[in-house]
DNA sequence: CATTGTGTGTCAGGATGCTGACATGAGTCA
DNA sequence: TGACTCATGTCAGCATCCTGACACACAATG
């Protein structure tokens, strides 16, 4: 019974099943985004601000799972095709908080159309009390991980 | 009726959530394997080869979700280390068939431990019941996502 | 036998994201 | 006030992975 523990059966394992079905949906998110002129961590952003306005690159950072270095690439990108705007001086501390413009806003509306579409075909197999019961242990897998233990991602805590 | 879809909450939004749950997986798995020499993509490999020997870099490729090119580093760096071997020239094909050394086989129940330990404690807040539900919940929303529309990643299918 | 198609390994170039480092602005506290 | 801590934005260098392209090996087909 001291038997050492290793890793079983991939197609029933939980992470591999967990990277299986992240990547297949991150596959179909950009499939209908690139067509609108959308990479997956643009829209991350602009639906981050569509939630919560006025959010710092390392408030997105943080919120899309990346460094801030990286955002930074993101938000020029979308800053000169005129989807969001940053104040040019900070206002408090050194945080220029970023917002969508009306042309973000629309862009924002197609994609997330869109992107609502790739989930509902996602979740198409699950009943209602399947999909809240996924959402459930999901969260608490997350927290499972994240509560001790490592970090979740970014450089927030490092 | 014939209102627009779009993405709702973020907090209880199944593909936020699959980010969310795998970028944690991953940290944590990043965080039990580099002390033991190894990167979650060297890991990968020496699971697929555990459960299934002889496999060519494509095979491998397909199965740890990256391309042909990005395995190849990932092989050779294992290679180096003397934890894989491929055969000098093709036997059939092009395809060289990778396989595990003794030391690979050693490295692989180490890693293998570790990461058993990480995926536990992911599941620790989860009956066996509610453990068995989200695998098939998972399976269903991956097949849903790949049964037609885009492809599951890697260059398989570009 | 020649042709076509599919799968494989590999090279070159580029895109993306990360680590490390530094300077700036704000809050805290002696 | 001055020292300290913390969060932010940004620069430089590097690692990783991808796209595009090509050559080879085999099977199927005429």
């Amino acid at each position: 019974m001291s038997q050492v523990e290793k890793v079983g059966d991939l197609a029933v394992s939980v992470g591999y099943l967990l990277k299986q079905t992240a990547t297949a949906l991150h596959a179909s998110m950009d499939a209908v985004l690139r067509p609108q002129g959308l990479t997956v961590s643009q829209y991350s952003v602009l639906e981050l601000l569509g939630h919560e306005p006025e959010q710092s690159n390392a408030d997105l950072a943080r919120g899309a799972f990346v460094t801030r270095q990286s955002m930074n690439e993101v938000l020029r990108g979308l800053q000169d095709r005129g989807l969001v705007a940053r104040a040019d001086v900070a206002e408090h501390g050194r945080a220029r908080p970023t917002r969508l413009t009306p042309a973000g806003s629309e862009a924002l509306a197609g994609a997330s159309a869109a992107v609502a579409r790739v989930e509902k075909r996602m979740l198409s197999p699950l009943s209602t009390a399947e999909h809240t019961a996924l959402v459930a242990r999901l969260i608490a897998c997350r927290d499972a991980l994240t509560d001790d233990g490592a970090p979740t991602g970014g450089d927030a805590a490092r």
